[in-house]
DNA sequence: ATTCTGACGTGGG
DNA sequence: CCCCACGCCAGAA
């Protein structure tokens, strides 16, 4: 989009994930033209810890696992989060992950 | 300027 | 089925 910065792309798909609903970095890499760059995401969300206004716990990598639980302010805060939305997690991984998960391709 | 690492993904053994 | 290595781009030391 903007040549503001890849992670403001980020963000806005992020921003985008429905309620009770999440998705990979390498679908958002994907989306946006990045496919093999699921990294740059992960770079980008780490940039967006700062923000409040964008909800990276939807975010997991392809396997469902919450890889970066370790980043947000607890360990426990990113299971909470999901758990409260209705996503059902268990040591770290998404149970029904692909009944959760949103694809910005298939459903944006 | 060079080197390494990092919230990933995919492919091969 | 599990483990290892490579590719990606960007920022920090």
């Amino acid at each position: 989009m903007d040549s503001e910065g890849f992670f403001e792309a980020v963000y806005a798909v992020v921003h985008k994930i429905p309620y009770g609903r999440v998705t990979s970095y390498g679908a958002i890499a994907k989306y946006l033209g990045a496919p093999g760059s699921a990294r740059m995401v992960g770079w980008a969300m780490n940039a967006c810890a700062n923000r409040n206004d964008v909800p990276a716990h939807r975010v997991v990598n392809r396997n469902g696992v919450l890889t970066g639980k370790h980043h947000f302010s607890g360990i426990n805060l990113m299971q909470q989060l999901l758990e409260e939305e209705g996503v059902q997690v268990i040591d770290n991984q998404i149970q029904n992950f692909e009944a959760v998960f949103w694809e910005p391709f298939r459903e944006l």
